[in-house]
RNA sequence: GCGCCCUUAGCUCAGUUGGAUAGAGCAACAGCCUUCUAAGCUGUGGGUCAGAGGUUCGAAUCCUCUAGGGCGCGCCA
């Protein structure tokens, strides 16, 4: 149970019992009443606007409002002081019970603590990485990786119904240089050797796209399945298998590296084979034409790039002007071939169809500018009824003791995912990801994220659950009759935890639930990682507390009553944390080492 | 030229969808280890929220303009 949210409807409840009795006009809007932490201590536990957000419409002055609402409020038993403060807020402090109610909860509900039904069961697609199947994955892509992860989780947890998708490029001209160089690889592995004039001089001028020893692999899985039967091979019937095969593998190699990033994604759709290959793109276009929105147009050239090679030419045009984009988007190219485009209204109407209106691109940075037509497509093809949200995630700066780490794709000395999850380890590099907003930048620095210290959030983090641990692995030794299990420590004693540090750290874990439910519903994971942060720094301000003040220890010799409350507290910030890191998809460390 | 994103303490960043006196970490300074893990904790100093207008009970947050930075801009995906 959200606490905030439990209040919210008590507000409400009395604001309609001051209507009933004539106290306020009947027919308010309740809308814009929010019931939220101060942010100030000191102004109580909750607080509400509501006086000041009603008093124009019921003609009273917030003060006055307010003083009648705390009248009310006041009667309750799980109030402890309601106070009409500034210009006529009304904070409530509740009573100590209330918050020891609220951890024995938590600990009834373990690690399920803080689920939300906000999500309604609502089918939400989220679709991540999508990569090109041309190579492995780099750096870049971890973030946009881990992000929609998270996201899936995290909306999942909030009630939604989550479906993880993966859309394989495998239609255009990219996949046509990918089939290129591994034939170039298979000649390679036939032969012996392959040099670029020699590439040059088979394809007639064509440059060796993709380079990296990654190929080599394809080129010998090629020479092993045909043996020399593809060698000298026209066009036409060399292409297609080696295509496939290259594709096959580098899909296999993508999933691998994701696996170890422990991402699996139930859904992989293929441009080539689900979209192209079953009509859908000329369905999609024959939706739209019924829908009155396809013409044929010349487009003017882009102003401030050099526009020497460009000519006007008729074109298929969508208007996606009459949905929020600049410009009417082209969806035939001059060859008569479908743009990337059209395949890509294809594809979210086919989301559409499978039953998802909800639907979260996480896209790189570079697709910033794609993002309107995006969104304009499925509003128009949808009738209004799509949503489409798009996380762009920024750049991911690699860094190595402060300096840059230099990445070339021309000399090969990209980063990949794998080796950065191999040098620090998968829990490392998914926390890092989210410790930024997506849409801002991050730096990854490969030498801090695995320093130990306050300053590293990810080992902060673990050590504080790890310190939760330790406590109890001590009382089992010191008090071998006391039983750790949740549910039990939830029975009796709560009501021992009295001191202000211990009740705000039961505070702060009764704003979990509220945390789940903003960060789900913003799409935005990165908060979870600053409340753990934050969480985990109170819990470590309480442990050192007990070293000047032993009457703060968690383990009071002689007093089993009062360390079994203590230990609850401990308990309810060690699950709050395993539910948080278990969404991040981060092991919750017992030891440190 | 146009679009999107960004600009908060010396540095790196939060800021609960418009709330009250804008917060953390690092760095600087002053403290805390016979103690449940000091891998940690406590305190001090540090701000024209890029700038100017506007919207209202109330703006870092919403709108307009300006300045600076990033990404992108027909027949690439």
């Amino acid at each position: 149970m959200n606490i905030f949210k439990e209040f919210h409807s008590i507000v409400i409840g009395e604001l309609e019992a001051l209507a009933a009795a004539g106290a306020l006009p009947a027919n308010l809007d309740f809308g814009r009443i929010a019931v939220d932490p101060p942010r100030e201590a000191g102004h109580g536990d909750l607080s509400t606007n509501a006086a000041m957000v009603l008093a124009r419409d019921a003609k009273q002055s917030p003060r006055a409002l307010a003083a009648a609402l705390a009248e009310r409020l006041r009667r309750r038993p799980e109030m402890r002081a309601v106070e009409v403060a500034g210009p006529g807020f009304v904070n409530l402090t509740l009573a100590e019970s209330k918050w020891h109610a609220c951890l024995a909860e938590l600990l009834r509900v373990g690690l399920a603590y803080g689920r939300s039904d906000t999500g309604g069961g609502e089918a939400v697609n989220v679709e991540y990485v999508s990569a090109n199947p041309t190579g492995p994955l780099h750096v870049a892509h971890a973030r946009g990786a881990v992000f929609g992860d998270a996201l899936a989780s995290l909306l999942e947890f909030a009630g939604y119904r989550v479906t993880r998708e993966y859309y394989v490029n495998d239609a255009g001209q990219q996949i046509e240089q990918l089939a290129y160089s591994a034939y170039a690889r298979y000649l390679e592995a036939l032969d012996g050797e392959m040099s670029e004039a020699r590439f040059s001089e088979l394809f007639s001028g064509r440059s060796w796209e993709y380079r990296g020893d990654y190929l080599k692999a394809v080129g010998e899985a090629l020479k092993e399945k045909y043996g020399t039967a593809l060698r000298g091979a026209a066009l036409q019937d060399w292409l297609p298998p080696v295509r496939e095969l290259a594709v096959a593998m580098m899909l296999d190699s993508i999933r691998a590296d994701l696996a170890a990033l422990g991402i699996r994604q139930a859904v992989f759709t293929s441009e080539r084979d689900d979209i192209v290959a079953k009509g859908k793109v000329e369905e999609a276009l024959g939706e739209l034409e019924r829908r009155g929105l396809l013409y044929t147009g010349i487009l003017d050239p882009p102003k401030g790039k050099a526009p020497e090679d460009w000519e006007p030419r008729p074109q298929t045009l969508f208007r996606a002007t009459r949905f929020g984009d600049d410009i009417d988007r082209p969806l035939r190219k001059s060859d008569g071939s479908w743009t990337y485009f059209a395949a890509d209204i294809a594809y979210h109407w086919d989301k559409f169809r499978r039953g998802t209106r909800s639907m979260i691109d996480v896209w790189g940075a570079d697709h910033g500018g794609y993002v309107k037509r995006m969104q304009a497509a499925v509003a128009a093809i949808t009738g209004g009824e799509g949503k489409l949200d798009v996380k762009i995630c920024q750049l991911v700066r690699l860094l190595r003791e402060g300096q840059p780490v230099k990445m070339s794709k021309r000399a090969g000395t990209f980063v990949t995912l794998r080796e950065v999850v191999d040098e620090v380890g998968k829990d490392v590099v998914r926390f890092i990801m989210l410790t930024r907003k997506n849409d801002a930048p991050l730096d990854f620095d490969l030498a801090k994220v695995v320093e130990q210290s306050r300053d590293n959030p990810v080992f902060y983090v673990q050590y504080a659950h790890a310190r939760c641990h330790s406590v109890m692995r001590n009382l089992r030794e010191a008090m071998p009759d006391l039983d750790l299990a949740p549910e039990s420590l939830a029975k009796q004693g709560l009501e021992r935890l009295t001191d202000p540090l211990e009740l705000a750290l039961i505070k702060m874990l009764a704003g979990w639930p509220r945390q789940i439910e903003a960060a789900a519903e913003a799409h935005e994971p990165h908060r979870l990682a600053f409340y753990l942060y934050d969480l985990a720094a109170t819990f470590h301000g309480l442990w050192t507390k007990g070293r000047e003040e032993p009457r703060l220890r968690f383990i009071i010799e002689g007093d089993p009553v009062l360390t079994g409350a203590r230990l609850a507290l401990v308990r309810g910030v060690q699950l709050v944390i395993a539910a948080g890191l278990g969404i991040f998809g981060v092991e919750a460390v017992e030891e440190m080492h």
